[in-house]
DNA sequence: CGATATAGGAAATGATCGTTTCCTATATCA
DNA sequence: TGATATAGGAAACGATCATTTCCTATATCG
């Protein structure tokens, strides 16, 4: 007879299995990245934060920049997901694009906001110099460029938005509008002072 | 009889005079800062950039930090210089808003875009962990919405920018969508994207 | 001129870096 | 059970880092 335990053990790869969570671990990289930045961050510190040792970490990754790599995809999903999340509830897609506003400005401010984006911190750092991570900011960029266009035709559509704008220059601006709320807010502005800066940016609705 | 070149001798310090321009050494450190990062960027490399040897640069600086602060304010008055310098020209203070946008879209697309800017560089890398960089980060920041607001309140006065809009809030809109406009400049936008934005962010001023 | 002060620069220094080695532990597969 | 495969982790590795030392060169001051 066979037990719920030997089902589950089904797929299980060869040898000895990993004894830490690998997105748990990535989310602690994430932390020790966004506030000392690529090179600023040593093997050492990652694996403090980590909570594993050096060697152990070189067996799950290929190397320090796989490291990065894997904590911005990491840090992608989780933004996503929670961006998703506030822009759902709202069905006129001027009200979606008002919900992000908030959300950025949210994570603009504060604690949070001095901690910074993985993303902007990346594309300081590597975008110059090496083409993965750039295709990964540009990706990212791209990404978040897209969930605004679809927000802005949302809102043409319903009539919460002026058709007399055009989509793909406005969600372009809009991204830029974000990415600068992030930087700004990495030195001490308050919840209000970004709370205010979202209220203005829907002006370029039209 | 004094010569002209004994006058000019009047203030020259005691020992053996610096042979190289600091003005052009930092110059040259802005851009491999800007490129590498801090952390990034050793001082081989600056050497190297600087034409100096690390010898040398420690007889200029006190250390690495040191040469990224000096680098730091060289470039904020290189650039605030030709901000300045761009909006002068436009009496209205709404056609002025417009030239600084049209100058930061200049400055975040090709060759330059990618190069990347020195205070977002430093604000990303250095800001969550050392106090002084964060306040010169802050100083360059305020130094930047100040502009932007003499400008509202000027277009406010002369009726080229509506008196319905927070000039505070607006300027501080203004500022992210600038710094922004730097970030996703990083990687690859071309020129036309990048005025399309400078245009769409008109609709801010109401 | 001689004393003093600073710059130029080659070489050395100690610390720290990213990475590998090597051995043990724990799993699957046949 | 024994062969195989992967993880955990301490220790070691060579490379590179920021910085200092030390000596020479060039200036001013008295």
């Amino acid at each position: 007879m066979e037990t719920t335990a030997d089902l589950q053990q089904d797929q299980r790869p060869r040898g000895r299995p990993r004894e830490f969570d690998i997105d748990a671990a990535l989310e602690r990289a994430i932390d020790v990245f966004s506030v000392h930045g690529y090179h600023g961050t040593s093997i050492g510190d990652l694996a403090d934060a980590m909570q594993l040792t050096p060697g152990s970490i070189y067996k799950a990754f290929k190397d320090k920049r796989g490291i990065l790599l894997a904590a911005f995809d990491r840090y992608r999903v989780l933004r996503s997901t929670k961006l998703k999340a506030a822009i759902a509830p709202f069905p006129l897609g001027r009200d979606k694009i008002g919900a992000a506003l908030q959300f950025y400005a949210e994570a603009a401010h504060g604690e949070f906001g001095q901690r910074g984006c993985l993303v902007i911190t990346t594309a300081a750092e590597l975008a110059a110099s090496d083409p993965v991570a750039a295709e990964r900011v540009t990706v990212a960029h791209a990404t978040n460029e897209a969930v605004m266009t679809d927000c802005i035709l949302l809102g043409q559509s319903d009539g919460s938005v002026s058709t007399r704008i055009d989509a793909a220059d406005t969600a372009r601006a809009l991204l830029c509008l974000l990415q600068g709320m992030r930087i700004v807010g990495k030195t001490g502005r308050n919840r209000a002072e970004m709370m205010a800066v979202a209220d203005v940016a829907m002006r370029l609705l039209g």
